[in-house]
DNA sequence: CACCCGATTATCT
DNA sequence: GATAATCGGGTGT
């Protein structure tokens, strides 16, 4: 996907991004999946991203240049892959990819992909893959894929969040029917 | 099916 | 010292 893609508002890149690709090359092989299920995240208007209070050295790649990943580790045990992704004027923004289907070098069940944490564990992906430009080549590419059709896109809360004024926003994408959706 | 809890640690207050 | 954008296993209904 071309940097323009991702310099757009958070929920428009969120949505566009249901059906594309994600590509991880390992020194073991090709990994990929395709995305059914997303969550877009804003900055300091929004108490549930992890930008709402400005930039720390775990979610500095947020306030940084779109297209790029946003790794973290949560829980003492899991990582989750973002995307970032803003307009112009917002500071911060990104895209938690929550769900896929196997391609790839991943397996060919769908279950192991659904969710943040176990997504980024089959695609390989640990904090060392924060901070990462997904548009110029690299280990870590998403590409344009199979576009969402005869299935309709769902909106709904995102989920596990503690609370807060956007609590309640209809911020989690995901293709309808699909396997590889978390909570269904 | 709904709820509850433990695992395990980076990050922030 | 508390918390967390989670998960899986357990209990009870």
């Amino acid at each position: 996907m071309p940097r323009a893609f991702y310099a757009r508002p958070t929920l428009a890149v969120a949505r566009d991004l249901l059906g594309a690709i994600v590509v991880h090359e390992t020194a073991e092989g090709v990994r990929a999946a395709r995305i059914v299920e997303v969550e877009a995240y804003r900055g300091a208007d929004d108490p549930s991203s992890h930008a709402y209070r400005g930039p720390t050295r775990r979610t500095a790649p947020m306030f940084g240049p779109v297209g790029h990943s946003y790794v973290y580790f949560t829980y003492g045990m899991h990582y989750c892959l973002n995307v970032v992704a803003r307009s112009r004027r917002a500071p911060a923004g990104a895209v938690l990819i929550r769900g896929a289907e196997p391609l790839v070098g991943v397996g060919d069940r769908a279950r192991l992909l659904a969710g943040p944490a176990r997504l980024a564990r089959a695609l390989g992906l640990s904090t060392a893959h924060t901070a990462l430009d997904l548009v110029r080549g690299g280990p870590l590419t998403i590409r344009r894929g199979t576009p969402v059709q005869g299935r309709r896109v769902r909106r709904g809360t995102r989920i596990g969040l503690s609370g807060g004024a956007t609590a309640d926003a209809p911020w989690r994408l995901w293709i309808e029917g699909s396997e590889g959706v978390s909570r269904r």
